[in-house]
DNA sequence: GTTAGCATGTAAGGAGTTACATGATTTT
DNA sequence: AAAATCATGTAACTCCTTACATGCTAAC
């Protein structure tokens, strides 16, 4: 039960939501909106739309508005999402399951979209994720403790760095958990040169540091 | 070309070349061994260990020097490395190729394994693993510097999480490689109460296990 | 006019999971 | 003697990748 959901089928819908495009920009998008976390190839994209286009969930759509305008010839097949795709898309990120927090990529995919996400939804996400890495922290650190005598250096260092990450995935969620309860957008300032232009709560405008 | 190994083979390996044990206990030394890295479930490890010894790596084992004598029967099938087996693991271990840093299981599974790794390879593997890594660094934030007016703040701060969490571990593995240049075994000091008993070059194999 | 990159696909298969099925042994 | 957990497996399936095959179009 509980049909596990596709990461490739979500993040379509996610992305054809914003404006129609056709399959090579689509992979674009994806491996850009994704970030470090995840990258399709055309071997999994394009069978994942000719199934999406059988069940209704897009459609072809012949030179729109926002497509720019070609010669005459197309050889470019530019999807965009139906009615049915629309409500799919709102029920797979509203009828949350384990899904979304068990698995990473479920959960980074989930999160790329929490813009169009309730916030009640978002909430309950990044909980379920939070209690999911808490249990892996217990179950990790009790491992190591029975057996930390047996491993040798190296893979202690590896324990140590694998349980570093997962803590500090957790004090991320606590923060944007909190920031939620505010009734906030995340932060996301700063960095290296990544600069919010709109931001969703609150505008700072930062020039262009090349 | 170059065949992509499962993770599962070469864990196997490394772990039966400690010593010989069963199915059952194999997979949970393996879930401990890799710690946050990697699960695997028996629907992948028992058809993994027919194939293995099928070709000779593995063999069965009834009742030997380590393992607790039974009453006489045994319902365990105790497996324990053949030679061939035991070369097969230095070769996937020596015969790196990009496999070893492309991916990150892969990577973690020749981490674990580096107290049996020569120097040399040690270093080339972190070595590629941080190109690979400041690889996608730089195509994520070029690609992010491109975009990133249209981006919602929620994706941009999954990105940006997403970046500090590789630039977390280039550091990591900055250290490591200054430690291995210096000749000396990774710190695994501290954390909670993670503290090494045993330094470094000594696979020593340790007294009486239960 | 040829390389480079855009654009769309398919066939084969890899690596693993889930769910099921079954029995032995230890604990309560 | 019931419940837990140890122990071994199989069948079907999922989701995605690699490698291939093909043509168009823009740049040099």
């Amino acid at each position: 039960m509980s049909k596990r959901i596709g990461v490739l089928e979500l993040a379509v819908l996610g992305l054809l939501h914003e404006s129609p495009m056709h399959g090579y920009e689509l992979r674009k998008r994806l491996n850009s909106v994704l970030g470090t976390f995840r990258a399709f190839s055309y071997g999994s994209l394009y069978p994942c739309l000719r199934d999406m286009l059988g069940r209704g969930w897009i459609a072809e759509d012949g030179a729109v508005d926002g497509a720019p305008a070609l010669t005459g010839k197309r050889a470019k097949i530019v999807y965009r999402l139906t009615a049915e795709g629309k409500e799919r898309f709102q029920q797979l990120l509203t009828e949350i399951g384990p899904s979304a927090w068990e698995d990473d990529d479920q959960f980074g995919v989930h999160f790329a979209f929490f813009a169009r996400t309730e916030a009640e939804v978002r909430l309950r996400i990044l909980e379920g994720r939070r209690r999911r890495l808490e249990e892996r922290l217990d179950y990790v650190r009790a491992s190591l403790t029975r057996t930390r005598e047996r491993l040798d250096s190296y893979t202690l260092e590896l324990q140590r760095h694998g349980l570093e990450s997962v803590e500090r995935e957790v004090r991320w969620l606590n923060e944007l958990i909190s920031s939620e309860r505010a009734g906030a957008a995340p932060r996301a300032g700063d960095s290296s040169q990544v600069s919010p232009t709109e931001p969703f709560g609150d505008p700072s405008p930062a020039g262009s540091p090349s």
